[in-house]
DNA sequence: ACATGCTATAGGTAAGTCCTATCGATCGTG
DNA sequence: CACGATCGATAGGACTTACCTATAGCATGT
């Protein structure tokens, strides 16, 4: 026994329309036997009659005026949803998701979500990034196809890193006499600093940066105050409470706003923090995940150094 | 190449609510195989990628939350549209078109409507029988399935006729003298006639029960007026311009209305009109065209005498 | 490292799709 | 009234699809 289908509501239709199989057929670009089959199988399956077969032509009974309009809504339904995925495909509309975290979202995300709308007007664009353990978790789950983030350091757990740019490491205080000359590792192993990304702290690459620099003068970093957010640690910093050590374009964009009274200075040797694109390994990138990719490394690289190479 | 289905968009659904190809097969009943296959065809006929594989399971892409209520609408309008058709069938909705004309409408019109409603209250009922000519085409052409007439001889043109009923033939008159006896063959060739059906006149199964009893007296019929409906012939008959010949069925409904002046009295011998169901030669009949020929066959009885063996 | 749970693949059988060829019935015509 | 034209039904066969079982491959959690 067959199953209701769309090719039988298609043949009843142009059946009903044409008034007779053969023209339904010649519409179709069938042969005029297969037409018929499929009609015979639909009414078998609606266990109901919905020509009269007299003589030359057909003619639909009451029960075929009844279903008409409804098998010319489920062909209208599927037109509307082959056409609403082909605009989601070329991204006329839908939706485009890409995940932003850590500090790279001080860089790219606005200015991001503005590239994607001027270029493609009609998408929603959802940037994943309240906070690193769910975004994490997004990505390891699928859920999230790629992200590009500042933080954790290359090639940790099924994830697969691309670097696209590098950024130097900054040191900032509230107070001037810290700021007047580059701080070396000495000076860094005895401040006294905040840090952000504690859920990454373990692979967070500013942490990874600073500990190969202190394991130099055999120190452990000193972080005295671990928050999850940038922003946090730079207006603890603005109130005095301590020092850190953030992104150089972080700095410029979150001093002025959150911590007025502090300042920036290099570290000795300069040190750099790495932006990059992350994605389960040996995972295809969709359209939307490449175009993202594009973007979001074109607008990086228009704010911070470009990595060489 | 495989065409967009009914079955993929089925088990689309059911993988994008389960989140998985193994949970979403047992919930249709099949092998996990089959499921997979059928996304598989679907993302092929749409050209993009539904679900991410992600190790344990699958993650619908943002263009399968797209894609997600387009599909559901489809469902439900199949289903819809599976409903209606049921409930077309067993009348509970839907129309039931039926033929009535000649004067069988006079006996089972409005009626035979409102048993049809009395029985099932959802359904439209449409009652063909505008003008004779109309509807022998409609029958002929298979527009209408069948029909109860009270005019034409059994056995024309590859139609079937079934007769039901019979109804005395009465003379009509506003002169009550032509009233006082029996009106006999003699009587009858002299009188000055208004006669319906003018369009059915060869067939008219009233003209020709007059023609045979004329026959014997050596005569024609003499109608004076030719129209097309009883109801004009019965006013006609009350203005004095002519008498008439019709069922006395059709004269005990029309003459208090239409003629009060007039009134009827029996030819001598008795003659009857038969009413009897039309429908195509060799037709098997729709349950809706039984249920019609049922009710109007009792509801005629209960009005005329009925037809013995 | 192992067991587990999931998807992908392979291969075979049943069923459906679509064709060509032909029959039968109906309708209009000479 | 026989004729050709037209349309639907039927038969039979080539081809494709649907669905199954069995199993391999991979990721995940203990």
């Amino acid at each position: 026994m067959t199953v209701l289908s769309l090719h039988q509501l298609t043949c009843f239709l142009a059946t009903y329309e044409q008034g007779s199989l053969t023209a339904a057929a010649e519409e179709l670009g069938y042969a005029q036997p297969s037409v018929s089959e499929q009609v015979r199988a639909l009414e078998k399956t609606l266990g109901v009659e919905l020509f009269r077969r007299v003589g030359r032509g057909v003619v639909p009974t009451t029960v075929a005026d009844e279903l008409r309009p409804h098998a010319e809504r489920v062909l209208g339904s599927v037109e509307e949803a082959r056409k609403a995925v082909q605009s989601a495909k070329s991204f006329e509309t839908g939706t485009i998701r890409f995940g932003m975290f850590g500090t790279a979202r001080l860089y790219a995300g606005a200015g991001l979500v503005a590239d994607v709308l001027a270029r493609y007007p009609g998408v929603r664009v959802e940037l994943i990034g309240q906070n690193s353990t769910d975004v994490q978790e997004e990505l390891r789950r699928g859920r999230l196809e790629a992200a590009m983030i500042a933080v954790p350091q290359m090639g940790s757990e099924g994830l697969e890193f691309t670097p696209v740019a590098r950024d130097e490491l900054v040191y900032i205080s509230a107070d001037p006499a810290r700021l007047e000359t580059p701080v070396s590792a000495h000076r860094l192993s005895l401040a006294s600093l905040v840090m952000p990304e504690t859920t990454w702290r373990a692979v967070d690459s500013t942490r990874l940066v600073l500990r190969q620099m202190l394991h130099e003068t055999g120190r452990n970093p000193q972080t005295r105050i671990e928050v999850e957010d940038v922003e946090t640690a730079v207006e603890l910093v603005g109130m005095g409470l301590a020092d850190s050590v953030i992104p150089r374009g972080a700095a410029e964009q979150l001093l002025p706003r959150l911590a007025p009274a502090a300042g920036w200075v290099s570290l000795r040797p300069r040190q750099y923090d790495t932006l990059a694109i992350v994605h389960r390994a040996g995972a295809t990138l969709s359209p939307a995940a490449r175009l993202m990719i594009e973007l979001a490394t074109a607008r990086i690289n228009s704010i911070v150094h470009p990595e060489m190479g």
